[in-house]
DNA sequence: GCGACAG
DNA sequence: ATCTTGTCGC
């Protein structure tokens, strides 16, 4: 797929005080609010029993995007789906050049992905990542900064929280909850983006709770691109099955596991 | 100096 | 992220 902003790709090289200023400028291209070509209702795993609205054009294409590793190469699987169905998987793998640090995880991951997008015949109209968007010290995470790259509306989806505070305890919540991450002191307000203890940078998201024993953990979701943190965890929601991530995110897992082991030496 | 941190 | 056995439950 085509990159609107390749001025915004990681390079290799950059000092830390050069990747947070770029992140500055991503975040002041990003966009915060519903700006989707497409009807987010529209966004659906299908139904097993009418099978009539997964092929629909109408479906858009959804991509789950997620990596894996062999000593200092990153394995990038990207996985389409179209209403539930996968009608795309390809990978890339790429040699990293930085170890992973904290607030600058694009750095390190954003190259591989690319390499992995382009080499997609499809065109997803949403990206899905592992990893944090808004929920970033300077609003400008994983999600965020490839979703601008590409000009494509994406969501980050974390299994931890970067930064930000809940509105509520997340211990023991029933599926389907989500309470607000709002900014904190460790969030700077970037372009038109304010963080002040009011603005909403995400949501935490309980997407999935067993009836037994072990207390399943929330997740983070929030908004990367031309997407709001309520459509964001809207979309989420749609985009989950039978497990605790949400469809496009867990078959680009498994799948970058899969294809991962073609490469071990 | 202390605390804190996606994958 | 990755290194890993057993274990609980449907």
């Amino acid at each position: 797929m085509r990159q609107a902003y390749p001025e915004f790709a990681p390079k290799s090289g950059l000092s830390r005080a050069e990747m947070e200023s770029l992140q500055r400028r991503v975040a002041e291209s990003a966009v915060f609010e519903d700006a989707l070509p497409f009807d987010p209702a529209n966004v659906s795993l299908g139904d097993p029993e009418n099978e009539t609205l997964t092929g629909d054009s109408d479906t858009p294409l959804v991509a789950g995007i997620d990596q894996s590793f062999l000593d200092d190469r990153a394995l990038s699987a990207v996985v389409v789906l179209r209403g539930g169905e996968v009608v795309e998987r390809v990978h890339a793998v790429t040699d990293l050049d930085l170890p992973y640090i904290p607030g600058l995880l694009s750095f390190r991951e954003g190259g591989p992905i690319l390499d992995a997008l382009s080499e997609l015949d499809t065109d997803p109209d949403l990206l899905v990542f592992d990893g944090s968007g808004r929920i970033h010290f300077r609003q400008a995470g994983l999600a965020t900064h490839l979703g601008v790259i590409c000009d494509v509306p994406s969501i980050g989806v974390a299994k931890s929280l970067l930064c930000g505070t809940p509105d509520e305890d997340l211990d023991g919540r029933p599926e389907g909850w989500r309470t607000p991450i709002r900014a904190d002191d460790s969030v700077d307000a970037v372009g038109g983006h304010p963080a002040t203890p009011e603005t909403t940078i995400g949501y935490a998201f309980q997407s999935r709770q067993y009836d037994s024993r072990p207390i399943v953990n929330p997740l983070y979701v929030s908004p990367g691109h031309r997407v709001s943190a309520e459509t964001a965890v809207d979309l989420i929601s749609q985009l989950s099955g039978e497990y605790k991530l949400p469809e496009p995110t867990r078959l680009a897992d498994a799948y970058a596991d899969e294809a991962k082991a073609q490469y071990e030496d």
